[in-house]
Order: C-alpha cells, then structure tokens, then sequence
DNA sequence: TACATTTGACCTCT
DNA sequence: AGAGGTCAAATGTA
C-alpha cells in the first residue's frame, strides 16, 4: 500500500501554514499571559482579540488538514465514499471478537512508544482530533478529554492524546501524546508546533 | 446525508 | 471494587 506523503507543494504549502499557526499560538499565549496574571487581577486582554486568535488557529488547523487531505486522498479507494462505519455488535448481534480490545490499558502502561505531556494554552495543536470519550477524573476537578486522530480509520495512524485542564491554570491545557502521527510524516520537522513552558521554575511538566 | 460529538455501558488493570 | 480507558448507539449540526 502506499503511503501517505504528501507531494512537493502540499508539504511547503503545510510548512508556511504551520508557521502562521505558530506565531497565532505565540499571539494566543501572550494574550493569555495578560488575562490571567499571577494575583488573579483583572484581565488585561479583551475576549474580542481571543476570539480571534482562536480563529485564525481554527483556520490554520482546517487549512492544515485539507492540505494533508489533497496530499492523501488517492488512497482511500477502497473506501468507496470514506464513510466511517459503525460496527452494530453491542447490542444483542453476534459477539464478532475483537481483537483489538485486548491490550489497550496495557499499552499505555507498559509498551507505549511515545508519550509525552505538554502545557497548552489552546487545545489546538495543528492536527484534527476526533473526540471519542471524556471521563470524570476521581480527584481532578475538570474532566479528561480522550481524542484520536481524525484520520485513523483512513491511515491507520496510531496517534491518540489526552487533554486535561490544568488545576492550577485551568485556562491552560495539560495534553498527553500516546503513538505517533502517522498519516502525515511531510517533512524533518516533528508535529509539534508550538509547546508552551509554563513551568517556569518548578520542574513539572515532564516527569524527567 | 455525512460526519462529529455526546454519553452511558463495557472492559481491563490495579 | 474502583478507577481509568474505550466503544458505539444516539443525537446534533452543517
């Protein structure tokens, strides 16, 4: 089968749009800095300005994945149509084994390839996310958030992320990474756009 | 109509 | 047994 890389333009068309994504995450992370200072005051930065890097992240990440969709889309041939079907087993139907219920927990705990955890200040990261649960988290006062990658089905990739607010910011993001993006592996520089170190002093963030 | 999100149930691990 | 992670039907939205 082939694989999913996109072609010469769609890749330098996806660097300058990652880019621009960049410095709106930069302008974001700015803006948040000056709503939400240490001592709680007032906010500095009007909602108007938020809003509207939240659109321009919005617009970058949709640009972003129309670009890797065009790069792709040859091979979703078998597809006929890319719908993502359900698979009617729960209820009362035939058991149908699956497979891939097995080692999930396991795989995070023991076998994860790469997991790392990030501080955002936007849930935004440059890659389409499909939600597919949140959980009540015993201790934890904001829910987790459990996403996929969108283009699992279509490219089989593996790449899953857990978004947490942060207790002591909760405007910011606690975000875990589990596998890795497979369905867009355009060039050298890793999907990681922009990570903010809000742990300016105290060493948490990653567990070293 | 197609797709994403919500949400309760189920499964696995500790 | 409880907590956390995932599935998938139901529902919402463009």
């Amino acid at each position: 089968m082939a694989m999913a890389s996109a072609p010469a333009p769609v890749c330098a068309a996806l660097k300058l749009v990652a880019r621009g994504r960049e410095s709106a995450a930069v302008l974001q992370t700015l803006l948040l800095g000056q709503q939400a200072p240490a001592d709680g005051s007032a906010s500095a930065a009007p909602h108007g300005l938020q809003e509207l890097t939240n659109q321009i992240l919005r617009c970058c990440d949709r640009a972003l994945a129309a670009l890797r969709h065009s790069g792709t889309e040859e091979e979703d041939a078998d597809a006929a149509g890319g719908i993502r079907k359900r698979k009617p087993e729960r209820g009362n139907g035939a058991p149908a084994a699956s497979p891939a219920r097995a080692s999930k927990r396991m795989r995070m705990r023991g076998g994860e390839m790469g997991t790392r955890v990030e501080k955002r200040a936007t849930m935004e990261d440059g890659f389409i996310w499909r939600k597919y649960g949140q959980k009540e988290i015993h201790g934890s006062k904001y829910p987790r958030f459990y996403f996929r990658c969108t283009y699992k089905e279509d490219h089989g990739c593996t790449a899953r992320r857990q978004v947490q607010r942060w207790e002591a910011d909760p405007s910011v993001f606690l975000i875990t990474y589990f596998g890795d993006h497979t369905c867009c592996r355009d060039d050298d520089e890793p999907p990681a756009p922009f990570v903010i170190n809000f742990s300016s002093s105290s060493s948490d963030g990653k567990p070293s």
